[in-house]
DNA sequence: CGTATCCGAAACTCAGCCGTTTCGGATATA
DNA sequence: TATATCCGAAACGGCTGAGTTTCGGATACG
């Protein structure tokens, strides 16, 4: 036994020759997210990640076991991708920082996800896994960052300390999310603005 | 040429002998739309329908050309199943309306049309016929009878004339699609509720 | 510079599903 | 009742895609 687990180990961490070049790695992933937003889970092959990242099929295999498992890991590496946490804009008023977070990277990153998320829909409900990364990834970050401003506005005495939050920051998202996946058309900046100005802010009492 | 037209015509409609049963379509559809909103568009299976409706495969064939064919059908059908556009309720207030149309037969109709959406979302952009077969049989129904309400609303001074009907009529079915296929939670009717009590009417201007 | 390992390409196996066909039994029509 | 047609069940062919293997060439480490 012990023999076994030590060649296991071998194998594992091999001592000579070349090492495996884990360099190309994100743009796999990113060939694989660009696919799944093109053509759905169901519908997107191996081979087309592979082709598109001009790389073989065996060299995917040897990285993830399965089919599943780099879409979970594609969609896991999207968390901190198109947010910076670090620097959210302080304009002093809700719909100045809500507005100044519009930004074409933004908007972009939002379509993205949201498309992602379609091609994700049939299969998220069976595979476990998947719900967690979808949840962690693509829809956390972008709440949170609402949720933030919001929260300043009511410590800063702007709206009301009772607005529900947590249905206010999901607004925005929703209504792009209908827009995208329903309505085939694009969520773009003026649609965002609109949404914030005829539906967001006056539900918590501030007509623009 | 004229000999192989009639020589079809009578293919398709034979004069002796038992007729076709169509008395059980409406089962397989329902038994299609069921497996779809179950299992989404490209896990379901020919042979998972004919099994759920006590059919036979071929059956389904003798009636369909193609899977594609059956679920355009199966979500064409869908078209005026839910909703009575006959007897609104007319309570003479806007949030009295909305509420009222908040029916346990209601949330159910419309749980199922999310789900069913979901199952086809991968499919929706490849499959021509299907875009207008889920927009004509599923949006536009519930859309329409919300901007129908608004507009009563408007016409009898309760709201701004200048509100965005359009947008404000996609408010609920936005909200209640995200809470459906991403946070997957029910659209229960006390979420709907405060929905409408937290973001609809607050946007046009009244506070419940 | 030698060599162990990695890489991409391509051929391969295997399973699943679409769509077709066959067949015995049921059934509506004449 | 006689028969033409339908029905459900089941087997079949063909294709597609997941996952594996092989192979010649490239490449980093010693």
């Amino acid at each position: 036994m012990g023999h076994i687990d030590l060649a296991a180990a071998e194998v594992d961490t091999p001592k000579l020759g070349r090492k495996r070049d884990h360099t190309r790695d994100p743009e796999i992933l990113t060939a694989a997210l660009d696919v799944l937003a093109e053509t759905g889970y169901d519908r997107m092959t191996i081979d087309m990640v592979a082709t598109r990242a001009k790389a073989g099929k065996a060299t995917l295999y040897r990285r993830w076991a399965s089919k599943a498992e780099l879409v979970i890991d594609a969609v896991a590496c999207m968390k901190n991708a198109g947010i910076d946490m670090a620097n959210l804009p302080d304009t002093g008023t809700l719909r100045g920082d809500l507005v100044a977070n519009i930004k074409p990277h933004s908007i972009q990153d939002g379509d993205r996800k949201i498309h992602v998320m379609a091609g994700l829909m049939s299969m998220i409900s069976s595979e476990p896994g998947l719900a967690d990364a979808v949840q962690s990834a693509i829809v956390e970050p972008r709440a949170k960052v609402n949720r933030l401003l919001l929260q300043r506005a009511i410590d800063r005495g702007e709206i009301p300390a009772d607005s529900d939050v947590e249905k206010l920051s999901l607004l925005v998202a929703s209504m792009a999310m209908y827009r995208t996946m329903v309505q085939r058309k694009t969520a773009n900046r003026e649609f965002l603005i609109s949404v914030i100005d005829e539906l967001l802010l006056p539900a918590v009492g501030l007509r623009p």
